[in-house]
DNA sequence: CCGCTCTGAGACATCGTTGTCAAGATTTCG
DNA sequence: CGAAATCTTGACAACGATGTCTCAGAGCGG
């Protein structure tokens, strides 16, 4: 058996020919037009059984001007579980479209989110999801005249109009800080990442106005940004609980941070509450539990892509921004008493 | 501003009339072709900035009769890590190639499988990756023959005659029994999956191979097949146990399975030993460290890449099947003991 | 100054499919 | 029974791009 002899690919014209009718009878038969005759349409489905027949969507997409039935998303990193659970909340949305899903990575790097973004637009995809890793989106408009709809994931576009769905950052941030000062807190320890951060900064502005509703003064010493690893979030622990009238409670911005937290009041054997932002997969298994400000990553996911089909649909009202909710997960914090 | 008036998309003959140029001329310019003058070079870029052109790949593609730069990944869930970091060490392959993926879920249904393979080569797909959810894989055989490349991965294929990249089952589980048996146990309880499943006949015929070589008996009392979850695992753990003779170890031939064998033991502060097959996020974090086979599941996914990509290079020679080897991860067994 | 090669540019056909239109065949119904 | 309505079918062009071919003019040797 030479394994080299591939055959060409038949074509609507070939069936056509082994079928003894026209092309145009043939895209009739495939695309289950009215009209032909029940005697043809038996003749030609057997003349694509006898070929192996299957019809070329691009060119079929190309002289129709239908749409593609896909989608873009532009993630970070599909390794990541945030971003694996989001996309498989899109396709999922997608599959009930009939539409498929190109994922790729931006590795974080606003060129290469650029290009992947034109990228995608060359190859017509009906619209696509982004969860922007540049700081100017302004690339994406002559695109957006032009037809493509785009919706921003996680963080809000910037330099166009677009729309969005996001966390409602600022709300749980917000709701955390309220929980721990219900608890009796007055010092509260506030570590965030940088405030080059879109949800770093909406975080910490949750923070500023539940401490400003509750009328406790903004204690600068007690409030530390651009923590980016969970080695620097343990130091800034460490140097608050070693300043003077260390604080009871801490707000950790991420989970990057929370775990960093963490492992220093463990380390400690320091009482102090912890709260965290964003839920994880082990945070129901850290040393000890831990209570966190938590988000239905799906929902997010799922919300955009049904956004993005709206837009595909024809929807086309002035762009919103969508916020998904947080809630409060409270895991044992009576045991950080121990 | 009236959102409505997309502009039409532009095309070579609308950049050509802006240039003053013929359409080839463009299309030599975006294709950086030679023998262009400098200064037509310009005016044609000019009018591209202008019009805000971007070819149509689609067109392009079907004209040429180039690849699509695209490839399919069939997997059975997204959501799923397993899944994931496969789906991630794909696409990590496929960019080096500047190439597209196009990832589907099958949800374990062979028919929704055959649909979405189909769906794929309609689309032109360079090549697909699939793993294997149905057991007759004849379907893809007309698309083979017409030189869609195919590899599967994680179970082999039936029915038809393609690459393959599967994990070294038996092989993995025989150096598991082995290891049982070197620490001196004799009885030794296994536990595995359905018979029906590739993976699991595989482990269960490396179970039998150490147990032969070392002149054990093969003890039907002590082997349970068609263990689904890890409920069922933990009744035939106890089944055991409450027999004559009960193990003093067991081999789970899946993380459900060893997770539910797990519980049992643990429940009954049972201090037998335990082999699981398949490492998990969680394996280090369990009520006791758990010694497992593991693999390396990113390297299942750029293997099965690199092989498609051979054969899209040009590749014709014989399909092969590549195993991935296993390795014995020991995690605290000893704790066991306690 | 002639014939030659070589370069730069466009005309035209074509990739595989489908929208449009027109023509012949058939049915309907007054 | 004949005109109108309807059904079937195919010819043709076109979607947007590019491969092939041709041709005008530049450069060059003798």
């Amino acid at each position: 058996m030479d394994r080299q002899d591939r055959r060409r690919r038949p074509t609507i014209s070939d069936v056509a020919a082994a079928a003894g009718v026209s092309p145009k009878t043939v895209s009739r038969v495939i695309n289950h037009e009215p009209n032909v005759r029940a005697e043809l349409v038996e003749q030609v489905l057997a003349a694509i059984g006898e070929l192996g027949f299957r019809r070329n969507d691009m060119a079929s997409t190309l002289r129709s001007g239908r749409q593609t039935a896909t989608i873009g998303l532009i993630i970070e990193d599909l390794a990541n579980p945030f971003y694996s659970t989001i996309a498989a909340a899109v396709a999922r949305v997608a599959r009930a479209h009939d539409t498929h899903l190109i994922t790729v990575s931006s590795e974080e790097d606003p060129e290469l989110e650029q290009r992947q973004f034109l990228d995608l637009c060359q190859r017509r995809v009906d619209g696509l999801i982004i969860v922007p890793a540049g700081s100017d989106h302004s690339f994406a408009r002559t695109e957006v005249e032009m037809g493509m709809r785009v919706v921003f994931l996680d963080r809000p576009p910037s330099g166009i109009l677009a729309d969005s769905v996001v966390i409602d950052n600022a709300a749980g941030a917000r709701a955390g800080i309220v929980d721990l000062l219900d608890s009796g807190h007055r010092r509260i320890g506030v570590i965030v990442d940088s405030p080059a951060i879109y949800t770093a900064r909406e975080r910490l502005a949750g923070v500023r106005t539940a401490l400003a509703d509750a009328a406790v003064p903004y204690d600068d010493s007690l409030v530390r940004v651009g923590v980016a690893d969970p080695g620097e979030a343990a130091d800034a622990v460490a140097a608050m609980l070693d300043g003077d009238d260390p604080p009871t409670a801490f707000f950790a911005g991420n989970n990057r941070i929370a775990i960093g937290a963490m492992q220093e009041l463990y380390r400690r054997d320091d009482g102090a509450a912890l709260m965290g932002f964003d839920d994880f997969e082990l945070s129901a298994l850290m040393p000890r539990p831990l209570t966190v400000i938590a988000y239905d990553v799906q929902e997010l996911g799922r919300a955009a892509a049904d956004r993005l089909f709206e837009r595909i649909g024809g929807d086309t009202s002035w762009p919103s921004e969508l916020m998904i909710p947080t809630r409060l997960v409270r895991r044992g914090i009576e045991l950080l008493k121990s």
